[in-house]
DNA sequence: TAGACAGGAA
DNA sequence: TGAAATCCTGTCTA
């Protein structure tokens, strides 16, 4: 391959990808052109976009400075990949054809490898049995060598047999050593149940799953075969996660058990149901603190079922997994799965299982205990892809840094590294900022969202907004949602409450005065906010204030990887600036 | 019998 | 890295 100055990407040995994102304008005769101050002037690199799209599919952000994104291709982001259907050359095409100079021929190498291992060894069902095979005998004796494999399994010389509860187990033990299994051990049925989706809505309005839903199901279903039936289906808030969830429980025909990750979610999917499938009120159970009934379909929380007397004790809950012969599991938030669920579904393996999530990054790096319990990734559409199409709204994201005042600059710096990161996130410079932000949005629809209970009571008192934290009994939460939904009131200043499952559709200006440390998935939620597409097809804003030069600004770079990956950029503003007008986009 | 609140967990 | 929110159960009051 020869050197192609023009390309934007450098793919390096270390498995590390750098992506230009701007370059040189030239004039007619190829010449850089400068600025007034000499400077090259630079524009976004025409082939930017494209290439960022074609890596995400396989590789992960690490890092986006302005003009230089980093990627990293791991195990993980390539066996998702493969179960996608992309195979070693797919992945060395995309990167020849970005590439400003040659890949190193081991990355390509490595990369071959690591897709070639999903596959080697597969799980497929033998009568009652289920055994572990490989077409290379090398690998399974490699594996085999292995005490922690060894002991899970009943090797008898000749064949490998998993036991049945063991076959999660086994799985995860195999990704550990880097072989993710292809689980074609098929699934239990479950009983039966007739689930059909509704045309006309119960509140009367027509109904269709949407085209992207459609396929997210279908890829999620493959006709029954056991090819599919477990995985995850990725995409935005607000881009109807539920009704994917309802499509596949109408493709799978079964009882299905629901996991959420709190009982407001529990509400909104059983109303979902209501509205848009054919199941009757007693055929939808909710299985929480609040009442525990047991139906064809329930609904429960991952707190319930991780439940347990004290330390010592067993979960006390966990009996609801074999209550009913459930036929399908859905896990919403699936990025937010926590690790005793991981257990019992090691045991649930046999049964078909659906993750749902806007983000299948997650903050402990537990993204292979997902890949091999819940299963590989199904589907995932790029946000910007679903904004072209008009199912979410188009949202500008703007960085707004603050300095932070010289008498708390010394208590800055004698602070230590998470006393830094909370002086600088609580910086009252940037309340100042949030007030001529609410200002400016005079119109708008504008939630203000922070992390620190004692900067978003500053807020709310100046100005003059109701405040909205974990404290606030559920029926007032339930009340203010109300008056923000009918306009009374436009402005509500929220805490991590904020991140979940509240339905604004009209929101349109999200102010982030501070985060969790450098939490993309929170970025993420905090954006789904205000994606739901508006009446007059007006865009979104989002701000993230940060303060200049500190910590705060280090992790906010971190929470924008995500949304960065999705195709969104941040452009950076100085609080003086702020006078001049900023105007959403409008849908193209 | 419902609601409010405390306590512990992750 | 830590703060905040959540959940569940159990107990108390009315």
């Amino acid at each position: 391959m020869s050197l192609r100055p023009d390309n934007p990407l450098i793919v390096q040995g270390d498995r590390s990808l750098m992506l230009h994102t701007v370059s040189p304008v030239t004039d007619s005769e190829g010449r850089a052109v400068k600025d007034d101050e000499g400077q090259p002037m630079l524009r976004e690199h025409p082939r930017f976009a494209e290439a960022r799209d074609a890596l995400s599919q396989f590789a992960e952000l690490e890092k986006s400075p302005d003009y230089l994104h980093t990627y990293r291709i791991t195990p993980v982001s390539v066996w998702n990949a493969a179960a996608l259907g992309l195979d070693a050359s797919g992945i060395a095409e995309v990167l020849e054809e970005y590439a400003c100079v040659p890949v190193p021929a081991n990355v390509l190498q490595e990369i071959r490898e690591w897709i070639e291992r999903y596959g080697v060894l597969r799980i497929e069902r033998r009568g009652e049995e289920f055994e572990l095979l490989s077409d290379e005998p090398a690998a399974l004796a490699d594996v085999l060598g292995y005490r922690d494999i060894a002991r899970l399994v009943e090797h008898d010389g000749e064949r490998v047999i998993v036991p049945p509860l063991a076959r999660g187990t086994v799985k995860q033990a195999l990704i550990r050593i880097g072989f993710p299994v292809d689980d074609r051990g098929g699934y239990l049925d479950g009983d039966a149940l007739k689930i059909d989706l509704r045309e006309r809505t119960r509140s009367g309005e027509s109904f269709a799953v949407r085209p992207y839903q459609e396929l997210a199901a279908q890829g999620f279903y493959a006709g029954g075969s056991v090819l599919g039936g477990n995985g995850v289906v990725a995409l935005p808030c607000g881009a109807g996660k539920t009704i994917v969830g309802m499509r596949v429980m109408s493709l799978v025909g079964t009882k299905t058990l629901i996991l959420t990750t709190n009982t407001v979610a529990v509400h909104q999917w059983r109303r979902e149901l209501l509205d848009k499938t054919e199941l009757s009120e007693d055929q939808i159970g909710e299985y929480t603190g609040e009442g525990k009934s047991v139906c064809d379909v329930t609904i429960s929380t991952y707190q319930m079922l991780t439940w347990r007397r004290s330390k010592s004790d067993a979960f006390e809950h966990f009996g609801l997994f074999s209550r009913e012969n459930w036929g399908l599991v859905i896990y919403d938030e699936v990025h937010l799965l926590p690790a005793p669920v991981f257990r019992v579904t090691a045991d649930l393996q046999a049964r078909r299982r659906l993750g749902l999530t806007a983000t299948l990054v997650r903050e402990d790096g537990k993204e292979d205990e997902v890949f091999c319990l819940i299963g590989p990734k199904r589907y995932d559409v790029p946000w910007k892809v679903l904004e072209h199409q008009g199912f979410i709204a188009p949202a500008a994201c703007i960085e707004v840094r603050v300095p932070l005042d010289d008498d708390l600059r010394s208590t800055y710096a004698s602070a230590d590294a998470r006393g830094k990161f909370r002086v600088a996130s609580e910086n009252p410079g940037k309340n100042e900022v949030v007030g001529l932000l609410v200002e400016r949005h005079a119109d708008g629809r504008v939630l203000v969202i922070g992390q620190y209970l004692d900067q978003l009571e500053a807020l709310a008192k100046r100005l003059k907004a109701p405040l909205i934290t974990g404290k606030t009994p559920h029926a007032d939460r339930q009340a203010l949602y109300q008056a923000f939904r009918n306009g009374t009131e436009r402005l509500l200043v929220v805490s991590k409450v904020g991140n979940f499952a509240i339905d604004l559709p009209d929101a349109n200006v999200a102010i982030q005065v501070s985060g969790t440390f450098g939490s993309r998935q929170e970025e993420a939620q905090r954006l789904g906010r205000i994606l739901r597409p508006k009446s007059d097809g007006s865009g979104a804003i989002f701000y993230s204030i940060v303060t200049l030069g500190s910590r705060d600004q280090e992790f906010a770079e971190k929470r924008q990887l995500f949304l960065t990956e999705q195709g969104y950029s941040y452009q950076i503003i100085e609080p003086g600036h702020l006078a001049e007008p900023v105007e959403p986009e409008a849908t193209a």
